[in-house]
Formats: structure tokens, C-alpha cells, sequence
DNA sequence: GTCTATATTCTGATAGAC
DNA sequence: GTCTATCAGAATATAGAC
């Protein structure tokens, strides 16, 4: 609270104006980044066909996560800083999340677009695969945005078995 | 420190006869294990073909950090924990471990059996999607490790663009 | 090698003046 | 709404007896 004070340039009693306490501000930021997401998918343009949508869905995920990186980060770490109530609520949105993918997988597999096995682990593994974006990408790096996007969705297109 | 001293049954200053401090003791931690994640993977019998050297990656890897799922845990979570110097050091040996990767699939570009646009971010994106089993993996849950392997295995198989 | 006791610093949070 | 001052407890680490 201390830092935080000293970062936005008040003294640490100003900042319980703001919040109650300590555990509040966190599930707070991790509550928005959450509705953040879930809100900023559904606005998304969606595709037709299962491909499109994995398409849509890889495109998107890397862009949001790589614009938002302190926001990840942070919802990533201290997750284990929450309260149990907390932290129940946090996970039920982050399964949402992945519901939506893993639909897009078994409309996938009914529609013979493509071989996935188990569309639940799967649409676990993309996520995981994509986020990892976050641990090494840099702007000033060798690569931009659109080809990081480019490079993710060929290797995700090639995983589920999508011509 | 008054935690662990709690968990082995003795009072705090008797850590202190076996480290220094806090930070020696996570970095202790963190080095035994990417010590013994070099070690492993170099024992580990190998294959002949570039696909077989992946399958052995990818079926070791989630083997051995299943096994060591808190020190997995730690070794992640606590990174910004480290001194500069020890941040370094596991940094670099972490990239030993990705590098092992990246010749796995650069030799199978080369020898045609691979389709991969980038092996370095290739590996960088296998290895995020294999531990990523961290995060769900039950061993009370409704799949044994050895199906977990053959899930895996499948869908790196298939983002690799390996027949 | 472990204990008790303690030094020192840090932390989240509150009270009350302005 | 911000400030100063302060409380109560927790943290890492050390000292010295046994």
C-alpha cells in the first residue's frame, strides 16, 4: 500500500478513500481485467465457419493479453492472495473464458473442420500456448504484433488438425 | 520463514544453520530444480528421428513437472523474488532447456519433417502448452498421466505439422 | 544443533486535524 | 479528500544460553 501511495503520489491513509482494504483493491483490478476480457470477446467480430472463430479467437487473445501485460501478470500471480470467496469468482470468469474456445473446438470436431481428441484440454492447452506470448514478447523486440499473431495462429491452425 | 520453521517442527532461528537467508534458501530451491531438469532431460533415453526426440520432450516434460509440481510452482511464482544475479542464473538455464527444444525442431525443419515457421518461438509455445498441465492436472481426476501424454503428444505432433 | 529473547524494519489499517 | 501520527502485529535476522 506503501508503494502504491508513493507511485500515485499520495500518503498511504489518502488511499483508503478509495478502498477498504488491501484485498479489495486487488480483487477489484482482477474483477475488471476479467469483465474486461469476457465483455472485449463478445464485441469481437466473430467469423463464420468453426476456423474463422479459432481465427478470431487466437487473433484476439494475443492481442488483448499483450496490450493489457500488467493487468495478466498481475491476475496470474496473485491469485493465490485471494480470499477463498475471491478466488471462486475470479475462476468461474476464467472458465467462461474457456468455454467459449472450447465451443469453438467441438463445433469444430462436429463439423469435421477439425481433429482435436478432447476439446476441453484442448482449448486448456491453446490458452496456455497463447499466453505465453506474454513472457517474452517485447515491442521493441524483433518482431511486431501482426507477425507474433501471424506465427501463433499457423502453429494453432496446424494443432487442431485445420488444413 | 516462521512458516517453514512451523511445517518441519522447529523454532525459526534453527533455520538459520542451514542458510544463510531467505533469499539462499529460494534460490537453493530454484537451482536444485533446474539442475535436476537438466539432468533428467539429458538421461533420458533420446530417439534417432526428430519426431522421436519430440515425443520423448514432450512426454518427459510433463512427466517430470507433474512430479515436481511445487517446486514448478515456486520456481515460477517466486522469479521476481530472486537478486538480480540469481534472476540470471535460472534465467539461463532456462533458455539452456528451451535451446534443447529449439534443435529438436530445427533438425526436423531440416530433415523435412517438420513444418515450422519459427523454431525458436515454436519451442517457446510447446513448452508453455505442456506445463500448462500444471495448472489443471488431478492426479484424483478422470485422466491417468499416461493419457495426458498421449493427448499432449497428439497435439504437438500436429503443430509441428509432423505426420 | 536447538532454544528463548530481542533488535529492527516493514505492513495494513485507523484516528483526527485541516 | 489529504495530511500527520500512530497502533498492532508480522517479518527477517541475530545473540547468547544450553
Amino acid at each position: 500500500m506503501r508503494q502504491i501511495a508513493a507511485d500515485v503520489g499520495v500518503q498511504v491513509g489518502a488511499l483508503y478513500n478509495y478502498t477498504p482494504d488491501k484485498q479489495s483493491l486487488l480483487f477489484g483490478l482482477m474483477d475488471d481485467h476479467m469483465q474486461s476480457l469476457l465483455a472485449a470477446w463478445e464485441a469481437e467480430p466473430k467469423g463464420e465457419t468453426p476456423l474463422e472463430r479459432l481465427e478470431a479467437f487466437a487473433r484476439f487473445h494475443i492481442r488483448f493479453n499483450l496490450e493489457r501485460a500488467e493487468a495478466v501478470f498481475i491476475s496470474y500471480m496473485e491469485l493465490r492472495n485471494l480470499t477463498p470467496e475471491n478466488f471462486l469468482s475470479i475462476e468461474a470468469q476464467r472458465r467462461t473464458y474457456e468455454t467459449k474456445l472450447e465451443h469453438i473446438l467441438s463445433d469444430g470436431v462436429a463439423a469435421g473442420a477439425f481433429r482435436v481428441a478432447d476439446p476441453k484440454i484442448a482449448s486448456l492447452a491453446l490458452i496456455a500456448m497463447l499466453t505465453g506470448v506474454n513472457t517474452w514478447y517485447s515491442a521493441a523486440g524483433r518482431l511486431s504484433l501482426a507477425e507474433v499473431q501471424e506465427i501463433y495462429w499457423d502453429m494453432a491452425r496446424q494443432m487442431v488438425g485445420a488444413g
